[in-house]
RNA sequence: GCCGGGGUGGCGGAGUUGGUAUACGCGGCGGAUUCAAAACCCGCUUCCUAACGGAUCGAGGGUUCGAGUCCCUCCCCCGGCACCA
């Protein structure tokens, strides 16, 4: 190590406890002077102990709070616990453990290992999602949306987990496995709670064209909304026993993108779960094998329709429909390549012009009719003239679009395919839905005053097919005290990104005992500044809170309909191996090990150093550059001893000025590794000088403040800073000194030749004179013609020669 | 397949509106110090060449006085979506 090192231990406590003794980071909500400034991480869940990405998630968040603490703005920076969920109820089944125990012990370690990052978090706005007081308002906001009609129970097929037995959502299906055990999942019928999400699409997807995020952020999300515009056809049903109602005659409805095939519609495909299966079954000629195929389709997952090379499917014997267009009756089919759950269930088909109908009708020898000319093999998807369109042949197929839906009597329709957000968990460690059943079945909210709706505690947490929840005689009792003989209780617990999606909110106000959050300081802290986390959490967090902000927002609860301003995805750190941190490759990186050695200084400041902390990419950790991440602190500490109490030199005012402006924009951004590297060219030239200006010197310490805030608070204070701590002092503003002179590059046609310095203010003439004495460059006119020069002040002379 | 982001030394990565490509760090090499080693300190380190010089940002083409940066074609990697009609 260096000739004189840090004494890291000694100095990163006593900063510690100075920084609670003074109370530093409490932010004063009601504040109005200062600017505020909202910044957000993810909420860690209690695990228990803290792990590289921790770190890289708090400690480098914490450097940006910092920054923006000393650029005089009033930083909300807090910090709490995402305490429900599944872990805390397997330790329970694993050891026999009390999940609340286990959660809170944990929470309380984690509590001292974030104290030892330094970071800068306000704990007094701490939240936690398990403690009634807050779980509380997530039921209360949970009866506001089902007051809405934003909470709907309803039948449904769910995806469930084999061996965590419980009901995933679908987001938690990762390649058709469990997202948590990798188990692969089935599928089962449950009565479930749903947020509407889907009626909420809309204005999803449009909300996010004006955000200030990363287009990737922004396309996950459109994505997943999934918006694609088209037009709902009807087909009227013939076959045996079909007559018309008193509805009217019986349809199929189609939803199609592209209306402009319909001539090319040959036959027509209902999903194996459509409404009209039942019913003609009883119609068709071939009833038997029409039931198998149903039957065999419904034990198939997701993911094995998906796998199966070839399409299936069945044929309606005897059922027919009628092409809207031609007037043609054309057969049904059933086949699990239609969807029941996206558009109508039932697709037109159209061998000629979209491939998974052509892949069907191949197999199935079903007749091709193309209408759409401009492709040269059979099956052709793009874009020309209609043709074998009736009235419209040879019209272009986009601009006669309309026309061909009003010819049909069609409508235009917009399809999302993001589907409500299934909330029900069949487990015990969540937040209880505050939901009762009179005795026929109906829900009925659990009234406010009876809010917080417990969480029992006498209850079996062996996982069986039905919820932990049914175990409790303590949750029967209480619904037969409150609401009588018969009453029975909901016994499902919510998803956790139920919990998750509003606890920003929550920190404004983390005591209120009346209301979720106080409307005054939602107004003045609204919306969250910038956002960071994890991309994992894109399209699903991200899209919840979403969603509950503007479902709060339309019932005048929150006075934004965007929870967040800027958003930023980190990246990810890897092993010294490059691949993934974990237990069976025996490449996890220790922290602890780290801040031990070189402490929580070093170890902030190599994260920060690793890659830009602006993109999610992957950067692997190496064991010799935090070492050097502390050779450099250590440098900044040596420094100190070459303070004189003299005026700046103009070099050191120039160096000053270089880094200041660097540091500051590239930390604005979170390119905290350019940042850094211009610390370490500062800090390098100053080592050129024998002695340094105390001022000059103090400003570096500002700048090194948010990223090593230990060593940078312990220096300060020897060097005679003026505040107590350096992170109440401000951030420096680089001079407005203009160089005079500046090295230019010369060029002769675009190539390097050399360099002249010449005052910035020079003539052309003058700098092409001071070129001239460049060997090369003299050589080069000699040798051909000057046709012209490329004079740019501050930069380059390129001379154009011609040779002879 | 579609959408998005990338491809720069041995490695992680810098490169404002087009204007010194390879900042900063790691690793490597050499030196200094030492009885010796580690640490620390100094220098070198994109490639080819003894040197002069030349080449170089995934490949190829184009625009420009000048291209890592802009345009076209193609290849590869990462992320998201995916039988969504």
């Amino acid at each position: 190590m260096a000739k004189e090192a840090y004494d890291h231990v000694a100095i990163e406590s006593a900063e510690q406890a100075k920084w609670e003794a003074l109370d530093l980071y409490a932010c004063d909500l009601s504040e109005t002077e200062k600017e505020k400034y909202y910044l957000l991480f993810e909420f860690p869940y209690p695990s228990g102990d803290l792990h590289i990405g921790h770190w890289y998630a708090f400690a480098l968040t914490d450097i940006f709070a910092r920054y923006k603490r000393m650029q005089g703005k009033n930083v909300l920076f807090p910090i709490g616990f995402d305490a429900f969920g599944l872990p805390a109820e397997n330790a329970a089944i694993k050891f026999g453990k009390d999940p609340a125990e286990w959660t809170y012990a944990n929470m309380e370690r984690m509590r001292q290992q974030i104290r030892i990052m330094g970071t800068s978090v306000d704990w007094s706005k701490e939240v936690v999602t398990c403690s009634p007081e807050y779980y509380k308002w997530t039921q209360w906001l949970f009866l506001k949306l089902f007051e809405q009609g934003l909470a709907e129970r309803r039948l449904a097929p769910v995806k469930w987990c084999p061996k965590d037995l419980t009901v995933l959502a679908n987001e938690q299906v990762i390649d058709g496995h469990c997202e948590r055990c990798g188990t692969e999942v089935e599928e089962k019928n449950l009565t479930q709670w749903f947020l509407t999400i889907t009626k909420y699409a809309k204005r999803l997807l449009d909300d996010l064209d004006p955000l200030p995020w990363r287009e990737e952020i922004k396309d996950a999300q459109r994505a997943w909304i999934g918006e694609s515009e088209g037009a709902k056809l009807t087909f009227q049903l013939i076959g045996p026993g079909i007559e018309p109602t008193a509805l009217g005659t019986p349809v199929v409805p189609v939803f199609t993108t592209r209306p402009d095939t319909i001539y090319g519609a040959t036959y027509l495909v209902l999903a194996p779960e459509h409404a009209l299966v039942e019913m003609l079954m009883e119609k068709v000629a071939n009833p038997d094998e029409v039931a198998a195929y149903v039957k065999k389709v419904s034990k198939k997952t997701d993911r094995e329709r998906q796998e199966q090379k070839e399409k299936t499917g069945v044929i309606l014997g005897g059922i027919t429909v009628v092409n809207p267009a031609t007037k043609e009756e054309i057969p049904v089919y059933i086949a699990d390549y239609v969807l029941a759950s996206y558009g109508t269930g039932a697709v037109m088909a159209v061998p000629s012009h979209d491939e998974r109908d052509y892949a069907f009708a191949k197999k199935f020898k079903l007749p091709l009719r193309t209408v759409i000319s401009g492709g040269n093999d059979e099956l052709y998807t793009g874009t020309g003239t209609l043709m074998n369109s009736g009235p419209f042949d040879g019209r272009e197929n986009l601009e006669a679009m309309g026309e061909i839906i009003n010819f049909v009597n069609g409508e235009r329709v917009t399809n999302y395919r993001i589907r409500d957000w299934l909330v029900s968990r069949q487990r015990y460690w969540g937040c209880p839905i505050p939901i009762v059943y009179d005795p026929e079945g109906r829900a009925h909210a659990v009234p406010q005053e009876h809010l917080p709706w417990l969480l029992p505690t006498d209850v079996d947490f062996t996982p069986t097919d039905s919820s932990p929840l049914s175990t409790s005689k303590e949750l029967r009792e209480r619904v037969t005290r409150i609401f009588g003989e018969g009453w029975t209780p909901e016994c499902d617990t919510l998803d956790t990104f139920v919990d998750s999606s509003w606890y920003f909110l929550r920190y404004l106000d983390p005591k209120n005992e009346d209301d979720f959050s106080e409307q005054a300081l939602m107004k003045q802290w609204l919306p969250v500044d910038r956002y960071s986390g994890g991309s994992e959490h894109t399209t699903m967090h991200l899209l919840y809170a979403r969603f509950f902000q503007k479902a709060l927002y339309d019932l005048a609860l929150v006075p934004t309909s965007e929870p967040f301003n800027e958003r930023f995805n980190r990246g990810l750190i890897l092993g010294p191996d490059g691949a993934k941190m974990s237990k069976s490759k025996g490449n996890v990186v220790n922290p602890d090990e780290f801040v031990g050695k070189y402490g929580a200084d070093a170890v902030r400041m190599y994260l920060a150093f690793i890659g830009p902390y602006n993109e999610p990419g992957s950067y692997p950790w190496s064991l010799e550059g935090v070492f050097a991440m502390r050779k450099f602190l250590d440098r900044v500490f040596q420094l100190r001893e070459r303070i004189e109490d003299t005026e700046a030199s103009n070099e050191e005012r120039l160096q000053l000025d270089k880094a200041i402006q660097k540091v500051d924009t590239d930390t604005e951004r979170f390119k905290f590794n350019t940042a850094i590297s211009g610390l370490m060219v500062l800090v390098r030239e100053l080592e050129k000088q024998e002695h340094v200006s105390r001022s000059v010197y103090q400003d570096l310490l500002r700048l090194l403040a948010p990223y090593a805030p230990h060593l940078a608070d312990s220096v300060w204070q020897e060097v005679g800073g003026e505040e107590e701590s350096v992170h109440q002092a401000l951030w420096p503003e680089a001079g407005a000194r203009d160089a005079v002179t500046a090295p230019l590059i010369v060029q002769v046609n675009g190539k390097r030749r050399g360099e002249v310095h010449v005052d910035l203010s020079a003539t052309e003439e003058e700098v092409l004179a001071a070129a001239r004495g460049i060997e090369t460059v003299a050589k080069a006119l000699h040798e051909g013609t000057l046709m012209r020069t490329v004079y740019v002040k501050g930069r380059i002379l390129n001379l154009v020669i011609t040779q002879i």
